[in-house]
DNA sequence: ATTTCGAATTAGAATAATTCCAAATTTCGA
DNA sequence: TCGAAATTTGGAATTATTCTAATTCGAAAT
């Protein structure tokens, strides 16, 4: 597959027709180039507003459709902190999320180098990890 | 402070009438009662509904006030998985939830001994983690 | 180029969890 | 016991998200 993740210049209509198995209609593609240009983990409702400035017809219900079709093909990952609305970010590695009391803003944070879960969490024998969600608050102590 | 935490028989009408500085009024006994009882994670709603069974009156309005209550007060915990429903935990020792994919049923999973987050987590220096959420899905190998 | 047909989009209604509000009740301290 | 303050209550309001049904789109076949 072609790397969107580290093309922001990459227009949405030169996005390829198919993108791990979706099909990409105009709007996914708006969606999906908002997700790849703003790296702040927007909501649906951000993502809405912005994607209405290039395609002011695009409706709130389809940036809702874009935006699980991507999710369920792992184009993009939906992030939950708490009761606040979902907020959809590019970055498919693996990492978690910091949300700086101070400014509200999140922050990706990844694992140090070889860490396994198996190695922090007393799981029983034989237990199948699916989905694995971190999330931490707090401030940095230097700003 | 009493053991609230180990002490499933202490009837609500017994429990003391201040709990870290929250006042135990009739109704939070009855809503903390519930959750010390049954350890199952409940919602808002599931409370309710237990709630009434002793104290038909209770409104929902009530259990999300005194949910909220105990929260604050960190007496009990209030733990979101994606976008469900709010669940409530009497467990307040540091644990992180596993969801079954199976029952969906929730299970608390405890840290091996002696794991630190700066130890697993690449966080600038300085960073203050105030709160920390762990949540994981997957399935019981063995069942 | 035109037709066809399933998929995608749309606007608006519906839903569900939670919060808000204002009135009634209870509680605590003086 | 009295009054202020806190709590409870029912219902309305809010908010994020999903659903629905009608319309439009787009790729493939004609």
């Amino acid at each position: 597959m072609i790397s969107l993740a580290n093309n922001k210049d990459l227009k949405p209509e030169d996005f390829p027709s198919d993108i791990e198995g979706l099909r990409m209609t105009r709007q996914r593609r708006e969606v999906l180039a908002v997700i790849l240009r703003d790296r702040d983990h927007p909501t649906a409702n951000d993502v809405f507003l912005r994607a209405q400035d290039r395609m002011p017809t695009i409706s709130l219900a389809t940036v809702y459709n874009c935006l699980e079709a991507l999710v369920t093909h792992n184009i993009v990952r939906q992030v939950n902190l708490d009761r606040e609305s979902s907020r959809y970010c590019p970055n498919l590695s693996d990492h978690c999320h910091f949300q700086d009391e101070g400014s509200g803003k999140i922050h990706d944070v990844v694992f140090k180098e070889g860490v396994k879960l198996e190695d922090i969490l007393e799981l029983p024998k034989g237990t199948k990890i699916s989905h694995l969600d971190i999330s931490l608050k707090g401030n940095f102590g230097n700003r």
